[in-house]
Formats: C-alpha cells, structure tokens, sequence
DNA sequence: ACATTAATTATGT
DNA sequence: ACATAATTAATGT
C-alpha cells in the first residue's frame, strides 16, 4: 500500500489518453496502489462497492457463482483497464468477484470520486465508456459463439481471445501468461472441463498447442482460427 | 453431439 | 501424505 505514484506509470494507459498531466497527477494523487499475489479476491460479489479499481500490471478475472455453487468466468482484465467501476452502471455493490490470477499492482480509488472524476475530466469519462463499450461489444460476441458455434468452436474461440489478450511470445509459441486449468477454460466457454481436456489432448497430439498442468502454449494460432470457424 | 459419472494417474505443496 | 489437476473410458441425454 504505497503512495507517491508517477504519472509515467499511467500516462500511456487508455482511461488516460488526452488527459492534461496536472489532470492525471490529482487523479493519481487520490489513489492508493495495492499488491495482490494470485488467488487473492480484489473484491466480491454483493459486498459494497466503496472503490474502483484500475489494474497496472497482472492479471484479474471476474466470475460469479450461480445457485449450484457453479462459477462462470465472465471477464479478464488486461492491464491498463479500469474495473469494479459499479457505479458507472448504477449500482452500489458489487455485480461479480475479482480474483486474481497473477500477480498484480492495482490503483484503487473510493467510489465517491467517480462521479467527479467523470464530470472534472471529460477524457477520463469518454474513456471510461469507451472501455464500458467495447466490453458490451465483447460480451454481444460471446452471446453469439455460446448460441450459435460448437463447443470446439467455443474453446477455440475463448482460447484465441485470451492470445489475444494474454500471450506472450516464446520460442515455441504463445503462452498464456497466468495460470489456466482446463476447469478455468471450461467456465470461460461454456462446456465442461472434461470436453476442455479431451479436445486440449486433441490438439496437443495435432500439434496445435502444448499444454502442462496450469499452463497452455498455442504454437499454431492459425489452427485455431480455422478450428473456430464453423465448419473448419 | 455433448454432458455426467466415476475410476485412474500425475503433479504440486 | 495430501490436495488439486488432468486424462480416459463408460454411460446417459
């Protein structure tokens, strides 16, 4: 829980493009950061939403659990992006948990300051809809994929996303840069985590990914945009 | 075409 | 040794 933050830490991040640097040195100065090692819960789900949050480095995941204790994964946060920002969507308490997955710095503010934050710097706030609005467009893509596609289809597609969202570049290929279980993949796609192994082995012996206990290498992308095509 | 159940093996503290 | 992950086959919808 430290303090005295540069600015450089967050300048080139997109809650802060075109934002003055005296603006983003009193938002800074509002916030506290914070350290938390994977497993860890940011906040949770129905708790009051007294701080947003937004995640410098690491990697977080927002999931809730339904009435038979199942979880569904229903968003990664890549750094740069603000979250637990309930009361952008007029709530005030938590929608869904924030687990931590890798090792992460986040900037915490309290809730209060939303609203001025919005009002006071309008790029902060075209920003924040910005983010808002392409985590609709996200979640309008996967309602299409879990109605329309196969589940190969589905864990191809959550796969690639998370490449995308995720990967890090290796001699072999592109490895997921937190811990994953099949049972992670599972609740991202909409399947079981034995359909996730089964299909997993598949493609491991195709040559498409490598894959040990928690960890997951696509080495041939291009495989896996054919195999989440219908009909691929 | 996919889930569920269950049995078996591997892997990490 | 103990818990958690992953594989695999059999059975069910």
């Amino acid at each position: 829980m430290g303090r005295l933050l540069d600015e450089s830490l967050v300048t080139g991040l997109p809650p802060f493009h075109g934002l003055a640097r005296q603006q983003v040195r009193q938002i800074l100065d509002e916030a506290v950061s914070q350290r938390f090692d994977a497993g860890n819960q940011v906040f949770s789900e129905g708790n009051p939403a007294t701080l947003f949050f937004l995640l410098l480095d690491g990697h977080v995941r927002v999931q809730r659990t339904t009435r038979n204790g199942d979880q569904v994964i229903l968003h990664q946060i890549p750094p740069g992006e603000l979250f637990g920002i309930a009361q952008a969507m007029g709530l005030d308490a938590y929608p869904a948990t924030a687990v931590v997955v890798a090792e992460s710095i986040v900037l915490a503010w309290p809730m209060r300051l939303w609203e001025p934050f919005v009002t006071r710097y309008d790029g902060f706030a075209r920003n924040a809809l910005r983010t808002l609005g392409a985590r609709m467009h996200d979640k309008n893509d996967r309602i299409m994929e879990m109605a329309t596609l196969a589940v190969e289809q589905r864990i191809s597609s959550t796969l690639l996303r998370l490449v995308n969202q995720a990967g890090r570049k290796t001699p072999q290929g592109i490895e997921i840069d937190f811990p994953i279980t099949r049972q992670d993949l599972s609740e991202m796609s909409g399947t079981t985590l034995h359909t996730v192994s089964r299909t997993l082995s598949a493609w491991e012996k195709a040559g498409i990914v490598q894959s040990e206990r928690k960890k997951i290498t696509v080495l041939q992308p291009h495989q896996l945009v054919v195999l989440s095509q219908p009909q691929g």
